[in-house]
DNA sequence: GGCAAAAATTAGCCTTGACTAAATTTGTCC
DNA sequence: GGACAAATTTAGTCAAGGCTAATTTTTGCC
C-alpha cells in the first residue's frame, strides 16, 4: 500500500473541503468528495477506506472523513508542489493564470522530494502562487497572509488592491482577465461596480495600496 | 481507448529496442521488452495487442511487434518530452546528469502539448540532452550528429572530445562522473587508458576536438 | 526430417478503482 | 415518537494491467 495518483487525488479533496469548513477537525462528507472528484459516491467510500487503511484518514461510517495528522502533511506537500508548478509555469513559461490549474494538476503527482526543493529555490522561494494563494514551505507551514485582506469592501468607497481570487477555475480566470484583473492591481470603485457580482464575489482584496 | 502511462512505456521501449536493431521495420521480440520493462512475458504480449488495437504497433504472434508510423509518432514525441526534461532539470535546477533520467521518466508523461513548445522555447531549443543524446524538434525530427562521431579510438593515439553517452543509468554516469567525465570534455590517451573498459563502451567521441 | 529446448501465447486468477442497484442509517416533520 | 426522504454504505459487476501455469509455436541439432 502506497502512494497513487488516485489516492493523493482523493486526499487532496479531502483535505481543500476539510479547509473550507474551517479547516483542523471538520468531516467532510463522501458526497462532497465525490462532487469535487467527478466520481461516484460509491467509490469514494470506498477509496476513503483505502486512505483509512494508510494512516492518511479517518472513517466514521454515515458521518464523512476527516484527515490525520500523517494525512494533513501529505495533503499540504501536494498542495505545496501544485502552487510551486503553477508559479514555474505562469512566472518562467509564460502561461496565462488561467491556464496553470489542469497542468500542475500532473505535474504535483511526480515523486521527488529533491526536486520541489530544487524548483523552490530556483523560483526564488515564492510565498504565493500566480491566484494568490500561499505556498506551504518545506516543513508546511502556511503563511496565509490574505486573513489580513478582506472579502469585499461594503460600499465600494476606496479604491482596492486585488490580492488573491478564490476560484481558480478557467473560465472565472479568463473573465476576470478580460477586465484587466490580476493579482497586485489596483481597482477603483467605479472598476468594482463594474465587475459582475459573481466575479467580484471570488476576489479577496486589501483596502489598503500600500499594504503588502 | 487512449493514452495511458503504461502503454507509454510500452510504446517507448518497443520504440527504443526497435531503434538499437537499427530502426525502421525491425521487430521486437516481447521477451526483450519484458526485460527491459521490469514486467513478466504474458503482460507484455497483452499490451501489445493493446497498442495493435490502438493502431500505434503491428504485433505478430511468436514474431514480434513493430511500430506503425503514427506508434512511432507518439513515442518520437515522448523521447522529445523526456529529453526536454532532462535538460531542464540539469541546466535550469542544478541536478547531476545521473539523478535526472528518472525524474524525467515521470514527467514525460504530463500532456499537455503547449507546455513542450514552451519549455523548448525556454530552454533555447537545445539540440542535445545532457547525455548528448538528440532532441526531436517539434516535428519529430532527429537530427542526430551522432552519427559523425566514433564508438572509439582503436589505439587511443589522439585526444578525444566526448560527445554521448550510450547509457544513462545512475551507476554508469556516477562512474563516468567519478572520472570526471562529461560531455564535451576532452580525453587524453592517457586518460582513455586509465578509463575501465566497460566505461570506455559507452562513450561516442569525436576524434577531432574542433568539430562541433 | 524429426525431436528436444527455447520462446511466445493462451488460460485463468488477482488487485485497483470505477460503476449501478439495493439496503441501511440519519434526520426532519408532524 | 413515528414515518418518510435524503444521504451513505454494501453488494455485485466490470475494465485495466499485472501474475503463474499450461499450451503452442519456432528453432536448432543430429
Amino acid at each position: 500500500m502506497a502512494r497513487s495518483t488516485n489516492r493523493e487525488d482523493h486526499l487532496k479533496a479531502l483535505y481543500s473541503l476539510g479547509e473550507e469548513r474551517g479547516g483542523g477537525d471538520a468531516w467532510v462528507s463522501t458526497n462532497e468528495m465525490a462532487v469535487a472528484l467527478g466520481v461516484k459516491a460509491p467509490s469514494v467510500t470506498n477509496m476513503v477506506q483505502v486512505l483509512q487503511e494508510l494512516g492518511w484518514a479517518e472513517h466514521r461510517p454515515y458521518r464523512g472523513a476527516r484527515l490525520t495528522p500523517l494525512g494533513r502533511e501529505l495533503a499540504v506537500g501536494l498542495v505545496r508542489k501544485h502552487r510551486l508548478w503553477e508559479t514555474f509555469l505562469v512566472e518562467q513559461l509564460g502561461f496565462g493564470w488561467e491556464q496553470v490549474h489542469d497542468i500542475a494538476e500532473q505535474m504535483e503527482h511526480i515523486d521527488c522530494p529533491e526536486l520541489v526543493d530544487r524548483l523552490d529555490a530556483f523560483l526564488g522561494r515564492p510565498k504565493v502562487d500566480p491566484h494568490g494563494d500561499p505556498i506551504p514551505d518545506a516543513a508546511g507551514n502556511i503563511e496565509d497572509n490574505r486573513e489580513l485582506t478582506v472579502p469585499l469592501p461594503e460600499g465600494f468607497g476606496h479604491p482596492v488592491v486585488v490580492k488573491a481570487v478564490l476560484d481558480d477555475s478557467h473560465e472565472t480566470l479568463s473573465a476576470l482577465d478580460a477586465h484587466g484583473v490580476s493579482i497586485g492591481v489596483s481597482l477603483s470603485p467605479e472598476a468594482l461596480r463594474a465587475l459582475p457580482a459573481t466575479l467580484r464575489d471570488v476576489l479577496l482584496v486589501s483596502q489598503n495600496p500600500s499594504q503588502t
